[in-house]
DNA sequence: CGCGCACTTGAACCCCTTCAACGGGCGTGG
DNA sequence: CCACGCCCGTTGAAGGGGTTCAAGTGCGCG
């Protein structure tokens, strides 16, 4: 069972608050692609990820997911919908298995939202994601395919060859194709080369750099 | 002069804090079209938009500026910069005449952030601004040109005959050829009309919505 | 009357996707 | 051990949505 004393947002409860933040909560388990909400869904709980990897994506007109953000534990999640009583803004799915707190949100807001403590946890987690939100303006409404792809190269240089092109391209909301025909670009351009091994190496990372910015 | 307790994020401060928060903090003007901060730059005064409006955006790659939101009074301006100490995620230019209150941040922070109801206001603030970020990527990367301008009209139909058609562009990050070619489009489509002083009217509401989502 | 500004319209172009075909590596089953 | 199938990456060609550029058009206002 989870220590409720794990989760920072709760951490520094005294013993009496946490025995009524159980009553009000539970803990429910998922599995890999499962959903935890829609977008367009009402949302009555708070949810925090305890555990597992939640990827979270919009659809737009043609059913296309773009994708936005993975969240990993422990974290808040969308907990925009609960304070300004709107939509999920997004739909989000277990990309591993995972388990989430389930909580009563009016009931915690009528108990919990006093706390100091709670509502400065509350600021970081509003404040990293509206950073995050910043992050995703940039790359999808600022830069361009080829920016996308050496800014995540800059900064995921070991990554990138962890995963296959087809789950970059998924990151970064391109085409396989467009990935590769890019890649290809940059080795022409000496900014990358790859090995053998197909693994591929950054040569020129200040030009690289210069692509995004 | 302005007094401090009509901000509502000081509202309920005592006559003590509203002298140290004087201290700490100035009021500035600024002119039609000056710039308040740049994308990029080091925050070290949190803002308050007291009057005026404020037209935020973003540069791309070939320095074209990418609408994002007008801030109107009272508003705390771009906090997040100050939260997670990050350079300011874009630019604040000045739509009209307008005042900002500016506030030594780390004082503030210091002085004022036990205050439960100061942490609140905050998290409305923050909450409010998640909430226009992820209208936003709605707008910016979900929808089409042809969704945009259905959405904006809309949701905006008074508005829509108040401005001029690049000015309707530009709030929309569009050009003003593809608002004019997708306006004619809706037309054919008998979605709207146009009468003789070229004021534009919803005839079929239902039928605009579905462009959106 | 003529100028300026907003809107319109056409054509070329650009970036990226889509569709299709191909090739190479790797595991599995015969 | 080879043959096959599959997955993944590559490459080409076409297409689509929007921008850019350029040339009208219409209208208000000095």
């Amino acid at each position: 069972m989870h220590n409720i004393r794990q989760i920072p947002l709760f951490a520094k409860l005294d013993d009496a608050s946490i025995d009524k933040l159980r009553e009000i909560s539970s803990v429910h388990s998922y599995n890999v692609k499962e959903i935890l909400f829609y977008e367009g869904d009402a949302p009555i709980y708070m949810y925090i990820l305890l555990s597992g990897t939640l990827r979270l994506y919009k659809t737009n007109f043609k059913g296309a997911q773009i994708f936005l953000h993975t969240f990993r534990p422990i974290n808040l999640v969308a907990e925009l919908a609960n304070f300004e009583s709107m939509p999920y803004p997004a739909s989000a799915e277990f990309s591993t298995k995972g388990e989430v707190m389930r909580i009563d949100y009016k009931k915690l807001e009528e108990n919990f939202f006093k706390n100091p403590d709670i509502s400065i946890s509350i600021i970081k987690s509003l404040a990293a994601k509206l950073k995050i939100m910043s992050e995703v303006i940039t790359n999808e409404v600022v830069l361009t395919s080829e920016g996308k792809i050496a800014k995540f190269l800059f900064e995921n240089e070991k990554l990138f060859n962890e995963l296959k092109q087809t789950q970059i391209a998924a990151l970064l909301n391109i085409t396989p194709e467009t990935l590769s025909r890019t890649l290809g670009k940059f080795k022409k351009q000496k900014i990358i080369d790859s090995n053998a091994a197909n693994e591929i190496n950054i040569i020129n990372k200040d030009l690289l750099s210069e692509l995004f910015s």
